[in-house]
DNA sequence: ATGCCATATTACCTTTTTATGACAAAACGC
DNA sequence: GCGTTTTGTCATAAAAAGGTAATATGGCAT
């Protein structure tokens, strides 16, 4: 698996270093940019998979750069997480309300902004540039229409495929079964709750088939959740 | 009650909808109410952890009831953010006057209306940036619904983990088993007190299993504590 | 040492929730 | 049209959780 690029912004030499150093210790693979100008530059080259970027920038500030690549529909799904000196609230919520996914205070420690990093880009379902969406060793190609684990073709329904993608793009929460309702078979849909139930169960018996038991998860009085990380307690 | 609970009080449906379902897609809980009359009713039945409040309503004006409302000690610490169609300052100035918390004009993002629910929330001491709530080394996660220290999941139930959420965003704190109740389980229930023992042991059995041993406290004659700091009384 | 009271623990039963299997209607491909 | 697949619903089975009551334990005052 290649690594994921990190573009950072950055302006002071010091901490755009560090910032590589800790990436790089990571397992990422850092490109650094002092201003958002240089920044661009880079972008129109290279598609990272997520930016760090600075709140203070010098010459267009960091937060201008970041309103103007959201608008732009290329740039709309990168995931920004933004970095500042302050810790206001006022900033966080002008931060998040142009469309950063994260948010950090410096100081920070390199654990909790390499946490950060890994939480962002999985949440984004790391949607690769030919519009497939991975989720462990399972992939959905939209392009396609084709589930798979790793070479091998899942035969899915086309309700099992969308309540796939939409589990795939937003593992790891739980939905209870009004939302699922909502979000797979379209709002204003009159369908009994539980006729999720057996659309998980199918879900279910064709993973099982290919050897993946837990990945669709019952989440008891509320719903179910999707996640390819381990659920049950780990034995002590 | 998985969730922060957020009390929706908006009397056009569709508004009244939308909230809900983008309340619930950020791992809240929401309860709605038409007016100012049905908020009184169920806030007499449950505590939530903050209120969304359209500013016109029918009938006893919004305001009104936030001024009312703010007069009473037991819910003079519950946030309220305003709700309005209007940007207008007069309006703001006025709503912020009589105590609101934060003051959003329509139309507004989804995103940022999550933001900013955070942001309070967080605020007064309930939740972090990433809708999660931590208590030392344990980590409830309302969102992706699940409840571990470090990277250990704890399989809980429904009931555990409402309680264990009530205790982990009021740590330090005593209360009686009525409290307990009328929080954990929401008032009108009839349930005997001795059923909080039992919920308590179960969450104590379950916590003790991954090491943690004194969590819950008990403290005799009244009833019981959460907190991850040394209990008094034991000297090293 | 004893009685009392509050909490802890255990066992048991009920209720709630989810999983499963079967079936019929609907949609689809040919 | 006709056979096949897909889909939604129901009835039932299975599992999990919740609540209660009975009992055990422990601290404390007498």
């Amino acid at each position: 698996m290649p690594s994921s690029n990190i573009l950072v912004v950055e302006d002071e030499d010091a901490i755009r270093e560090m910032l590589k150093m800790v990436l790089e210790q990571a397992g990422f693979s850092p490109i650094t940019a002092a201003d958002a100008e240089e920044a661009q530059q880079i972008l129109a080259e290279t598609m990272p998979d997520l930016i760090l970027l600075d709140w203070m920038l010098p010459g267009a500030s960091g937060v201008e750069w970041a309103r103007r690549l959201k608008k732009e529909p290329q740039y709309r799904e990168l995931p920004i997480i933004l970095l500042t000196a302050r810790g206001e609230e006022e900033d966080k919520v002008r931060g998040l309300e142009i469309g950063a996914d994260d948010y950090m205070t410096k100081p920070f420690s390199p654990k909790e902004l390499i946490a950060r990093i890994r939480a962002v880009l999985r949440r984004s379902g790391k949607i690769n540039d030919l519009g497939q969406i991975t989720q462990g060793d399972l992939v959905l190609d939209t392009e396609q229409h084709r589930l798979s684990i790793g070479d091998k073709q899942l035969e899915v329904s086309p309700t099992e495929f969308r309540l796939m993608q939409f589990f795939m793009t937003h593992p790891d929460k739980v939905f209870n079964r009004s939302q699922l309702l909502d979000q797979v078979w379209g709002r204003s849909v009159y369908i009994e709750e539980r006729t999720v139930d057996v659309h998980i169960r199918r879900l279910r018996k064709i993973l099982s088939e290919h050897g993946r038991e837990d990945l669709v998860q019952t989440v008891r009085g509320f719903g179910y959740r999707f996640s390819v990380v381990e659920s049950a307690g780990a034995p002590l």
